[in-house]
DNA sequence: GAGGGTCTTGGACAGTCGTCAAGAAAAACC
DNA sequence: GGTTTTTCTTGACGACTGTCCAAGACCCTC
C-alpha cells in the first residue's frame, strides 16, 4: 500500500501522503514566521503552490492540519537533535560540543524553535495539541539525558538529578537564550554555551 | 493629579485610570482562560460590565489594550512573587519554603502563569510586547536571585552561577511543572518542590 | 430643574476567517 | 480517443474580527 510499482511511479496512497507533507511544510514555514495566532489557511496556501481550497481536500479541517504539522515538526526535531548527540571521548570536550551544538541550532533554526515554544504554549490552552507536544518534549528530554549520562560516565560520576529535572533546566536555559537572541542580545549565544557547561558540571 | 478631593471623590483623571484598570482586569481574565490567539475585544467586553464599544473610548486600539494588560499583569506578578521571598533563618528551611511557595502559586494561579508563558511566546513574534515582557522577566530574575543569594549566605557558600543562568534553570523547572500540572500529572507539584531544593543545593 | 460635558450603547463598516460545493483541469485507465 | 477518476481552482456562505460613529444615558454644575 505504501510501495512503488515497477516503473518507479508512486502509488495513490503515497501521492496523497506526499502532498500532505508538502502542504504541511508550507504551513510550518508560515507558522514559524507569523506565529500560531496570526496564521490563516489562506496565508498557508499562499506559501505553497496551491490555492486555499485544496487544504480541505487533504485535511478535514484546520485542527487536523495543525496537528499533522506538529507531528511532522516532531520528526524534524528528533532528526535535528540527534545530530547534537556527540561522540566525544572526554567530559570537557563533550560539554563544549553540547554547548556549541545547542548554540548552533538556536542560531540557525531560531524561527523553528520560536514556533516550538509557541505551540507548546498553545497546548496549555488547546487540549488537542497536548499529546503530540508531550511526545516532542519526551524526545527532547531523552536527548538531554543522553548527554548528561554520557558526561557523567566520561567524568566517572553519577547524575545528581532526575531526567525530568535535567531537561527542565536545560530547556529553560535554551528558551532564555532564544528570547534574548531574538531581542538582538549579542551575548545570548555565549551565555548559552557557558550555561550549558555549568549545568552539566553542576548537575552530575 | 492622582489625589482625591476633600469629599473623597475621585478626580476625573483617576476615574479614567480606574476604568482602564477595570477593563484591563476583565481582559486579563479573558486572556487567561482563552489564550491570546482566541481572545477578541467582544469577548473581553462580555467578561466586563460594559459593551464592546467602550473599549475604544479608553484604549486607542487592541494593541494598546493588550500592552496595558501586560504592564498590569507585571505589577501583579511582582506583588505575587515578593510574597515568596521568605524570611527563613536556615538554608534547608529556605529551600523548603521556596519550593512550597513556587508550588503554591503554580497551583492557585495556574491560569495566570499559563497566560504569562503565552504572552512571552507572543513577544517573540510581536515586537511591541518585548519591552514589557523583558521587564517582567527581569523582575522574576531578581526574585530568584534573591532566593539564591540568601540561600548561599545562610549556608556559608557562594552562588556558582550567574543570575541569568539561575533564573533560566528555575524558570524551566517551573514551566515544565506547569505543563505537567495542566496535563493532570499528579506528581508535577512534588517534582517542582524536589527540583527547587535540588537546584538550590547544586547551583550554590 | 435646565444645560453641558462625560460616559456608554448598539449598530454599521470593511475585512478576514474556516468551510464548502460546483465545476474546470489533469491524470489514469481502457 | 473517449471515459472515468482524481486533483485543483474559484467563488460563495455565514460568522467573526477590529474599528468607528451617531445617538442616547448619565452626571455634575449652575
Amino acid at each position: 500500500m505504501t510501495s512503488t510499482d515497477a516503473r518507479g511511479r508512486r502509488r495513490p496512497a503515497d501521492k496523497f501522503e506526499d502532498r500532505r507533507r508538502e502542504l504541511a511544510d508550507a504551513a510550518l514555514q508560515t507558522l514559524a514566521t507569523l506565529g500560531y495566532a496570526r496564521t490563516s489557511l489562506r496565508e498557508i496556501a499562499q506559501n505553497s503552490d496551491f490555492s486555499h481550497g485544496v487544504l480541505h481536500y487533504y485535511f478535514r479541517d484546520k485542527v487536523e492540519l495543525i496537528t499533522y504539522c506538529v507531528q511532522r515538526f516532531k520528526t524534524q526535531c528528533v532528526e535535528r537533535y540527534d545530530a547534537v548527540a556527540t561522540h566525544a571521548t572526554a567530559a570537557d570536550a563533550l560539554a563544549r560540543d553540547a554547548g556549541d551544538g545547542l548554540a548552533a541550532t538556536l542560531e540557525s533554526d531560531a524561527l523553528m524553535h520560536r514556533l516550538w515554544y509557541d505551540l507548546r504554549s498553545q497546548s496549555m490552552f488547546e487540549e488537542s495539541f497536548r499529546l503530540d507536544v508531550g511526545e516532542i518534549d519526551a524526545g527532547l528530554e531523552r536527548m538531554i539525558w543522553r548527554i548528561v549520562t554520557t558526561y557523567a560516565h566520561l567524568s566517572g560520576r553519577e547524575p545528581a538529578c532526575t531526567s525530568a529535572t535535567a531537561y527542565a533546566a536545560f530547556d529553560g536555559l535554551f528558551q532564555q537564550a532564544l528570547l534574548r537572541h531574538l531581542a538582538a542580545d549579542p551575548e545570548a549565544l555565549d551565555d548559552l554555551r557557558a550555561g550549558t557547561r555549568l549545568l552539566l558540571e553542576r548537575l552530575v
